[in-house]
RNA sequence: GGGCCUGUAGCUCAGCUGGCUAGAGCGCACCCCUGAUAAGGGUGAGGUCACAGGUUCGAGUCCUGUCAGGCCCA
């Protein structure tokens, strides 16, 4: 028997046929060497400029517009795995836009103030000793040199950040970033205060916060430290104002007790105790009414057991029980003092719900009785349920920490401190001290002085929610809540996910008026002056005057000049809202003071739309299409945007919000923050195109679990996309497309009937191109990203690239049948790299550039310059739908005939299938082969499929296949017709 | 403690308004190819849909509760 099998042979007169063979060939590598080529993709790009030359086109083609718009990190340390989602997300939607066709714009921004970037920066003045030469400067000069340092920090800490942005391949204005302390963009900030003053939502009130006697100044959450402290805890009996109603709380309607019952509350600062309005009681807890060695006093059931304990009771007798909300509204007397306080700077306040039991449930059962003393004026608890019950905000407690003279006269000017033991004293002489004992807690200090922090009220500027805006009136938690409520098609908001809806409609829900002023140095100040009379002057004119004077001059200008000089665009005499003496020019700009305050960081971000898209695109541009962010920002950036842009616009300054989820770690859990991954570390391991392919991946909005194993997956998947493009490429090595005057080897669109499997290929990726840019469009990007993975290994690894293989290597180079493949081949890889483009910008470009055959010094060249191919509009007959599923049952039963025939090697088969209803007449009987991957293919009557051992017939020793035409050639030889053609062996 | 969200094969996820034997990719197992080769192809095994109740002719899908996790508040 004639050796069928022999691959390469040896004969001298045989020719070694691998060698006549078209076998693909390509400079594309199969090793991507991201680390090495992309910051090479990186610089071609700048050297170009393709950001401004996108601009360019979309100009000269007038493409529509479709603003997009980057909320700030803040400037502070490297970017994280949360920033690398959040990026490469906004980078898909630039990018994807850009290539749909619309000139998409995209700033990318920096938070700059504030106080994380203060405290590190003061710590380090404090640590290289240069704080305590700042303390003797004045105050203006001290802030100015400690803003000198923050802006150095800020500025290192923003190229850092755009440096690393730009290495995982994002495209922006990196150019002409926005950056928070700009003084245009300070200006602006100021301009949208100054509207929101126009509309008389801004005000002044007090409000409690950390403060710190030593320091007289205002702290921070994060100034303070805890640390152990030893302080006097009493106990102390209110007594009941009136008996009779406290006895019928409990039921105890007749048989009262003589005796007048008291509420029994615990405090570990007495000094409080003189601006004590209120008792608080959890609504839902359980009180008893207990005699205790005599007296009778009401407390939480669940401590009556530990109180009675601590104050040594030795009979203790429960007499009734009831729910806290029943004694919500009984009033009591203050243990020393006969009438409820009126603040100084209040005296006209009401004070008629004071020294009653209120509901608050954030009352606990953890320390003390289960009723909470309550001072507004000293407690950020105490002050909402104040807010909330009509009391004053009382705080007789001056900046240095000493009473005013508004408490009893023995303790007046005294220091709090001091109070603590004379308040214990009176107590116990009036026989209000239940019991007092010496307590160690912890205890919140100054983080720099080490001296223990109080709560103090002080003044502060709110933006406030539930005023009517001037223009609407309608406040703005009202016109919030509209915008969130009504439908998109009605102007109202779109959230993706929807539930955002609900998030934001929440927070909105509870939200207290926006407290925007801070006591610090590293900020926009708030442009407020003083009056002599210590009333303070802020309008519209006179802040918009400010916010010129800004622009020009930026805002350390505030801590360098003068009242009148700041003032310089301003004219009283023209500002009808200015007080009335300053108007008239009794008080002059030289007779005015500089207020103190900073603004909150968020009012800046906030302002962003104006700051940066009016100040940029123009109005037209607000709303913007999309704000996307973590889903913190519900009650952060998106927040904060709404409000201010509801109150200078009338309508919310974006049209859709986006969330995504957080980082967590393999196992659901919060990343620790020494969890490795730097983004260094991740650029060097797996570069950022493989990165940006396992964001695309993601369910990004719920939490996303992370963890190096899922880079590798995301890896392994990038390289099959990679070789996929990579075999087209090779089987493009000696194709030359037409284009324009120049005549290649393209075959015509008419040449491609729609029954050959080119037609076919091309249809299939115009479905693709349809789905692909519908999942962009729809910010779907994970769906996009299995579509196009399908794509490149369904679709065309698996059936399209394995059935043309044959002919690709075979046929003679220059015959149509392969020249058609390769026209096909050279479309889809021009349209494929489009669609991945967004995703893998710098290995499609990679691949585009090879596609071009582009010398590796042109820089013009570049994907990123392209517009999405929709479609190729080659007509596939629809009966491929069959042909396709036919496949699939073909591949079963090759699999059959495996064990049941002995075939292990498909080209030793061939097919036969019934086609009783004519379905596969039409098409080519080779193609089908191929689409089989078996030598030959013949149709019957019937619907069975057949499969046919073809092991005792010859095999092409230049194709293996074994296709019936295969003989010895007269050249030497044993060679299929086509083969023997192609090698011209007669 | 409150608001919003999540919990489906070993892993990552689809499963729309409740309705055929719950799908995909990865991984795994077995096989083919050695002319995409640190590649390519084929086949297969994996699930009491977090748990417990309830509504319904019927629930992964709706309701209630429990547990676990995340974000934001307190």
């Amino acid at each position: 028997m004639t050796d069928h099998n022999a691959g390469g042979s040896k004969s001298p007169d045989k020719p070694d046929y691998k060698k006549t063979l078209n076998l693909p060939k390509t400079s594309f590598p199969m090793k991507a060497n991201l680390v090495q080529n992309e910051p090479a993709s990186i610089k071609r790009w700048n050297k170009v400029d393709v950001y401004s030359k996108i601009r360019e086109l979309c100009t000269t083609e007038n493409r529509p517009k479709w603003t997009f718009h980057d909320g700030p990190p803040y400037a502070n340390g490297s970017i994280h795995l949360g920033h690398l989602m959040n990026k490469c997300l906004k980078d898909f939607v630039v990018r994807s836009r850009t290539l749909m066709g619309y000139d998409c714009p995209f700033v990318p921004g920096w938070d700059c103030h504030g106080l994380p970037i203060e405290h590190k920066v003061m710590t380090g003045l404090v640590e290289s000793g240069k704080s305590a030469k700042l303390e003797t400067l004045p105050d203006d000069a001290r802030r100015t040199a400690i803003r000198r340092e923050c802006k150095k920090y800020a500025e290192k800490f923003q190229k850092l950040q755009a440096g690393q942005m730009e290495r995982l391949l994002t495209q922006a204005d990196y150019k002409n970033p926005y950056l928070t302390m700009a003084p245009a963009y300070e200006g602006a900030t100021l301009e949208v205060l100054a509207r929101l003053v126009e509309q008389g939502v801004v005000f002044r009130a007090l409000k409690p916060v950390h403060w710190s006697i030593d320091n007289e100044t205002a702290l921070a959450e994060a100034e303070l430290e805890y640390q152990d402290r030893e302080d006097l805890s009493v106990f102390v009996d209110f007594e009941a104002r009136d008996a009779a109603s406290v006895y019928t709380a409990f039921g105890l309607t007749d048989d009262q007790p003589t005796q007048t019952p008291s509420f029994i509350i615990w405090t570990t600062t007495p000094w409080t105790l003189p601006a004590n309005l209120a008792i608080a009681v959890h609504p839902r807890f359980e009180y008893a009414l207990v005699r205790m060695d005599g007296n009778i006093t009401v407390l939480a059931t669940e401590l009556v057991e530990t109180v009675a304990k601590l104050g040594n009771a030795e009979e203790v007798e429960v007499l009734a029980t009831t729910r806290g909300e029943a004694l919500v509204g009984l009033g009591y007397k203050h243990p020393f003092i006969e009438a409820a306080p009126k603040p100084t700077d209040n005296p006209d306040a009401d004070t008629s719900a004071c020294y009653k039991v209120l509901p608050a449930d954030y009352v606990t059962l953890e320390d003390g009785t289960g009723l909470v003393h309550t001072a507004p004026g000293h407690g950020a608890d105490d002050y909402q349920t104040g807010l909330r019950e009509g009391l004053p905000v009382y705080c007789p407690v001056l900046k240095d920490g000493k009473y005013d003279e508004t408490v009893p006269e023995a303790i007046r000017g005294m220091s709090i401190w001091e109070a603590n033991d004379i308040i214990a004293g009176w107590l116990r002489d009036s026989g209000h001290l239940f019991h007092s004992n010496r307590f160690m807690h912890s205890y919140p200090h100054d983080w720099r002085s080490k001296t223990p922090v109080i709560f103090r009220c002080t003044e502060q500027w709110f933006v406030g929610v539930d005023m009517p805006v001037a223009s609407t009136g309608t406040a703005l938690r009202e016109m919030a809540l509209d915008a969130i409520e009504r439908n998109t098609s009605e102007g109202g908001l779109r959230f993706v996910p929807d539930w955002g809806r609900n998030r934001l409609r929440g927070m909105l829900d509870s939200r207290p008026d926006w407290c925007i002023s801070r006591q610090r140095a590293w900020g926009l100040p708030i442009p407020a002056f003083i009056l002599p009379d210590d009333s303070s002057m802020m309008t519209t004119a006179s802040v918009l005057a400010v916010a010129r004077y800004f622009r020009e001059n930026g805002s350390d200008a505030w801590f360098q000049n003068e009242p009148a000089e700041l003032l310089t665009h301003y004219d009283p005499k023209n500002d009808p809202d200015a007080p009335e003496a300053v108007r008239t020019g009794a008080v002059a700009l030289t007779d005015l003071r500089k207020g103190q305050d900073i603004l909150d960081v968020w009012f800046e971000s906030g302002s962003s739309w104006n700051a940066v898209i009016r100040e940029r695109f123009g109005d037209d541009a607000v709303p913007v299409e999309l704000y996307l962010e973590g889903s913190d920002q519900h009650r952060g950036w998106f927040q904060l945007s709404l409000l201010p842009g509801l109150g200078v616009l009338g309508e919310p300054p974006f049209k859709t919000l986006l969330t995504h989820g957080f980082m967590v770690g393999k196992d659901g859990k919060k990343l620790s923050k020494s969890a490795g991954h730097t983004i260094e570390s991740l650029f060097e391991h797996h570069g950022a195109d493989v990165l940006r392919w396992w964001v695309c991946s993601l369910s990004y909005e719920n939490d996303v679990k992370v963890d190096e194993e899922f880079f590798k997956i995301a890896g392994e998947g990038y390289r099959k996309v990679r070789n996929t493009l990579r075999f087209m490429l090779s089987n493009l090595n000696d194709f030359e497309p037409s284009c324009g005057d120049k005549k290649g080897h393209c075959v015509e669109e008419s040449d491609f009937s729609p029954t050959c499997l080119d037609a076919w290929v091309l249809a299939e990726f115009d479905a693709l191109a349809d789905r692909v840019l519908a999942a962009y469009e729809s910010f779907q990007f994970k769906k996009a990203h299995a579509e196009l993975y399908n794509f490149c290994n369904d679709t065309l690894s698996s059936v399209y690239l394995a059935a043309v293989k044959d002919r690709l290597y075979c046929d003679r180079a220059d015959s149509f049948r392969r020249r058609r493949t390769q026209t096909a081949l050279w479309k889809l890889t021009n349209g494929l790299c489009r669609l991945l483009s967004p995703i893998l910008c710098h290995t499609a470009d990679e691949a585009y550039r090879s596609l071009h055959k582009v010398d590796p010094k042109d820089t013009e060249t570049c994907i990123h310059l392209q517009t999405a191919i929709r479609s190729f509009r080659a007509a596939a007959d629809p009966a491929w739908q069959a042909v396709l599923t036919k496949r699939d049952e073909v591949m079963l039963e090759l699999e059959k005939s495996k064990s049941a025939l002995g075939i292990e090697n498909v080209l030793d088969a061939g097919i036969s299938i019934g086609d009783d209803e004519g379905v596969f007449a039409k098409f080519d009987l080779v193609d089908l082969a191929d689409l089989f991957g078996v030598s030959r293919v013949e149709l019957q009557t019937g619907n069975r499929i057949e499969i046919q051992d073809l092991r005792h017939e010859p095999r092409c020793e230049r194709s293996w296949k074994r296709d019936g035409t295969v003989k010895e050639r007269a050249r030497g030889g044993c060679l299929s017709d086509r083969d023997a053609e192609a090698v011209d062996a007669g």
